[in-house]
DNA sequence: GAGCACGGGTGATTGCAGTCACACACCACG
DNA sequence: CGTGGTGTGTGACTGCAATCACCCGTGCTC
């Protein structure tokens, strides 16, 4: 968080009236898509209640498909998975909060999430994505200390929560856990460099346009066309890259009226020409 | 560094040009002021030839000097420091290469280190500052990667080297010490988030300022004055804030009306009103 | 001591993105 | 069906920091 500590030791209370309430999270708890893969696993899960996903049971199955788990053994898995427990995470509620030492750490099955700071005059700062697969505040494992961001659910999303002490008898168990657990920060710290870097860009159209290409799946970047699923709204765009979301959606316009990218509904965002993307991020290309 | 990889393969070639010279180093082999404690430690050491500190002997008491490694037993850092090498770096030369393997992690014995990265068009951002004890290049500990970013010596510096593979030998012999590296990894992504925030701040004076504030001596926070050893110059501090260069003389041409801060020699700056500072830094003040 | 590079200081100009204000589409919901 | 909330689209205006251009002082090197 901005300014904590000695320099702001008020913060904290400031952000309790941010976001138009938006803080207190779980505007609704209407039906969640998931959809493709995420879904067979589900089903195949026997989901108690598939209308109600908070009563979901964790199961060993579905903690094997988080990369950092699946080489577990299932008898290792299924312990896990008696002390996890799945929630059901609205769009714009906090799932880990800043200072405060959550004692989970979240695996994001379905949906998106980001990391947010806040200014010490409110604004939003975004911070990073996190993607299906990926997980957030194991930052305590490393020193004990509490997160420095929020983590935010932009679209609803289906959560994994394993207690940090579980976490902790395992990786007593299980010592190469920790070899992956340490890539993950190091790559998190490779992440936020280069999130930094983008920042230096004086051509903010190109600012986007690498944003964007960082939400294109990995597997597309070689492809004609991607598909983006969940993207972040213009405003969340905005706050990653210290731009106005207006001059977001301007930028958009113009990847639009050159069918770089389209829309598809309001889950999912279609890059039609994916090499021009990246022409355009790399700077090769002016928008 | 930025876009590297898959989007920007070729950046590489571009920064040999960049810094009009600068990447190449070595301007001169001048004096190296070390002074107080630094010194003291130094003569104490018996240094071979002080008018050439390149061929400083590494002894573990030179070692015991930074605190990742003072609790190790004497005869672990004898062998560690018979690995080990210091080194003299001149203002402006490269310390630690990004996308290489460098093989070494550096201590800062004296001076002042900075991250930097380049973005696609060559302008230069500022990532961290490394002080004196802390150490830096340690990241590929964690995931065998390549640093992201370029380490540069602002000041003529002082820099322990020790070999990587010399690290992992100690770290399989006293695993306790993974504990500190990790800790010491967690404490960057919390500086990086914080740097980040930073830039979010509208008000660029207050940027400045915060900048500024994070540069007092933690044990100079209390006090009415400070002084600040080696403090960047006004460029070095407008890519860490994605600001210019005459901007941040502007700030520091009104912080000096105010009598807050005043420049001591070259190597020095006094911060006079700390609390004024700070007041800045958190924006109860307006500059 | 001349010459040079570098860091710092400063005014004038300008352009670009932030801000403001509003409009509209869409969806959920009672 | 209207209502409200949210996300997006767009024009007008403006203010602020980037840029440019130049100066000065200092310290190093030859």
């Amino acid at each position: 968080m901005a300014l904590r500590g000695p320099i702001m030791p008020t913060l904290r209370v400031r952000l309790n009236g941010l976001r138009d309430g938006g803080l207190s999270g779980a505007k609704s708890t209407g039906s969640l898509q998931v959809t493709g893969f995420a879904a067979a696993v589900l089903v195949g899960l026997s989901v108690i209640c598939p209308r109600e996903p908070r009563f979901m049971v964790v199961t060993p199955q579905l903690l094997k498909t988080f990369p950092l788990l699946s080489g577990l053994p299932d008898a290792t898995l299924a312990e896990l998975a008696e002390q996890s427990s799945v929630r059901k995470a609205a769009r714009r509620s906090i799932v880990l909060n800043a200072g405060q030492n959550e004692e989970q750490i979240c695996f994001l099955f379905e949906g998106r999430l980001q990391g947010v700071d806040f200014t010490i005059d409110g604004r939003e700062v975004g911070l990073y994505f996190v993607e299906p697969g990926e997980y957030c505040g194991e930052l305590y494992l490393f020193d004990g200390g509490t997160l420095p961001e929020f983590v935010m659910a932009l679209t609803p999303s289906v959560i994994v929560s394993v207690p940090l002490n579980a976490m902790q008898a395992l990786l007593a168990k299980h010592p190469e856990l920790f070899a992956t657990l340490s890539a993950k920060v190091a790559g998190h710290v490779r992440k936020m460099t280069f999130q930094r870097s983008l920042l230096g860009l004086p051509n903010i159209a190109q600012r986007v346009c690498c944003q964007l290409w960082m939400l294109v799946p990995e597997q597309d970047k070689e492809k004609e066309e991607a598909l983006i699923r969940n993207p972040p709204t213009h405003m969340e765009i905005a706050i990653m890259l210290n731009i106005s979301r207006e001059t977001v959606t301007r930028v958009f316009q113009s990847l639009q009226n050159r069918q770089v990218v389209k829309r598809e509904g309001t889950t999912a965002l279609v890059v039609s020409k994916v090499a021009e993307l990246r022409d355009f991020a790399e700077g090769k290309q002016e928008l």
